[in-house]
DNA sequence: ATCCTATCCTGTAGGC
DNA sequence: TGCCTACAGGATAGGA
């Protein structure tokens, strides 16, 4: 469930804790996330200082000096969680424990493998796979409604799943696809090719406010989600739409639907998202459905 | 090229 | 109470 706003808090928090600090070892688990990690990972980073980060859609970058950064990714269920003292007692999945000079430990804890951690040349960021094959980020890099239309142009997916397209926008997750198409009024089961400028218009718009949000309240948590510090975000009693089945929409009452589009969860208002609407009036207009 | 499905993995919720 | 199954969804390989 780590998407932009949570992966950006993790970032943010990061920042202002570990750069500038010292490796004096790394430990690894030995387990494969998403790609197996060397044991060369560990040596290469042993001595390093780290000295900025940078996030582009999910992925999150800690540069080091040396020309290193190290390239994560969150999956399903990763965390790094950040200790100013060595704690005493271990806990399970955690793959990777980088111990800095200071004392402090930062870990990355993963139950369910699906994240990543890589090693890349600083440089050479461009080149890495992963990173190459990203869209625009929405927050460093905002689409105008033409950058969508023009990108959706041809396409016969249902904007819901064009939005959780890494390769076409980077950072979207299932919570917020659902979450932006609610405050954009578009009905999730269009397919993204044939959206009108004005339903683009309406969803390049809702994009950063969802978003903005979101960060605000340190992300979204259901269950595995925390901060570096093992704080659950305080975005999900704001959902509108999300995890609500068979809830009152909050704006017109209208039970909220779920349905399944390319096998994953999409939830939405039949009300505010009527088929071939426009895109809804901005919050606090009249509804004039 | 584009789209869709199955796969990876574990914790948790629900049914019986 | 306890066992079992289904489900959650990040990315991606491979097939249509």
């Amino acid at each position: 469930m780590p998407e932009l706003p949570e992966v950006e808090t993790v970032r943010r928090m990061l920042a202002t804790t570990v750069v500038g600090r010292t490796i004096r070892a790394v430990r690894l688990s030995g387990a494969a996330l998403r790609e197996r990690i060397p044991g060369s990972l560990a040596r290469r980073l042993r001595g390093l200082r780290f000295t900025g980060t940078d996030r582009h859609g999910k992925y999150l970058l800690l540069h080091l000096d040396a020309g290193v950064t190290l390239l994560s990714h969150l999956g399903m269920s990763g965390r790094w969680l950040f200790f100013p003292v060595a704690p005493q007692a271990g806990l399970p999945h955690v793959h990777a424990r980088v111990q800095l000079a200071d004392g402090a430990e930062l870990w990355f804890q993963d139950p369910r493998r699906f994240g990543l951690l890589r090693l890349v040349a600083t440089t050479r960021l461009g080149d890495d796979r992963a990173l190459a094959a990203l869209g625009p980020d929405p927050v460093t890099a905002p689409l105008s409604a033409a950058d969508f239309r023009a990108r959706a142009h041809g396409t016969r997916v249902s904007v819901k799943s064009f939005l959780l397209d890494q390769r076409r926008l980077a950072g979207l997750g299932n919570i917020y696809a659902s979450e932006i198409l609610f405050r954009a009024g578009v009905d999730p089961r269009r397919r993204a090719g044939v959206l009108r400028p004005a339903e683009w218009e309406a969803i390049a718009a809702a994009v950063p406010v969802v978003l903005a949000e979101a960060l605000e309240r340190m992300g979204t948590t259901f269950s595995t989600y925390r901060t570096i510090w093992n704080e659950p975000g305080q975005f999900a009693e704001r959902l509108a739409v999300y995890d609500r089945a068979g809830e009152p929409c909050r704006r017109c009452g209208t039970p909220i639907r779920r349905i399944v589009q390319g096998q994953r969860s999409t939830f939405f208002c039949p009300g505010c998202q009527a088929r071939g609407s426009r895109g809804r009036p901005a919050r606090g207009a009249p509804m004039g459905t």
